[in-house]
DNA sequence: CACGTATATGCCATATAGAGTATATACAGG
DNA sequence: CCTGTATATACTCTATATGGCATATACGTG
């Protein structure tokens, strides 16, 4: 598990660092909050320090911990090449401009329909040779 | 497996993504240009359709697949509550916005240290049971 | 220094996702 | 219709993440 979303698939992780966006928390009060079995926070804290998202410091027996900003940075960073995209694609957005006479027919992708070549036709591949 | 998180937590998923992003592909050209089995490409391609990210149209024998926006959305929206933090805790952008008058001061989080309490002697509390 | 608190870690059992392989289904064309 | 192409699906196997539990470690206090 290394990439930042893996990390972030697992729900208790997520509400941890939902949790933390407010404040610096130790474990236990993590624990509390989220109703979880200390071990348990403390092995989903592991995880997200060694990814990066957290870090902490000592106050007596109590680690207290904070989020780290860059692996959001990279997940936004990933989700940014879709925005342009989805930003496009708004749907209830779709008949407002319609209705604008803007036909929006490709503000989303620049018309790629069927660029990509047209083999409807089975067409003679230099065999892959698919065991088959 | 429902979270869109889950989703994306798959490497060659976002592989998918990424190519679709681009134009619409037939299952195979994806298959040739990201290298897979043709198996694990179906397979992927029907975990993003039921979650949303993707839908595909009937070509003939080959299957069109094509990006929606949804899920993206539904991740930005996740990310953005970290995007205040994030976008304030710039390192390198700090000195940058410094020198611009900026003053980014607290862009970030309205100064919680501590808020939390401060029970760093062993507070008694109302016994949980933790079994021992 | 004995005790209680706070947190980390090791171990085991379980569930489940993904790969690989084989096969089924749909379609087009001769 | 028979054949080849394109894609989907079923099945098995394996790896691994996670939860639960027990325990270790660290720290502060009386």
């Amino acid at each position: 598990m290394e990439s930042v979303f893996e990390i972030i698939a697992e729900p208790s992780r997520r509400a941890i660092l939902s949790l933390l966006v407010l404040s610096e928390q130790s474990v236990g009060e993590i624990e509390r909050q989220l109703r979880m079995l200390q071990p348990t926070v403390s092995k989903h804290l592991r995880v997200l320090r060694e990814a990066g998202f957290v870090e902490s410091t000592v106050d007596a027996q109590r680690r207290l911990y904070r989020l780290k900003p860059e692996p959001f940075r990279e997940m936004d960073a990933w989700l940014s090449q879709f925005r342009r995209f989805w930003s496009a694609h708004v749907d209830a957005l779709e008949g407002y401009l319609d209705r604008m006479g803007q036909s929006r027919e490709d503000q989303s992708m620049p018309a790629n329909r069927k660029t990509t070549e047209k083999p409807t036709r089975p067409k003679p591949r230099h065999d892959k040779g698919k065991t088959k």
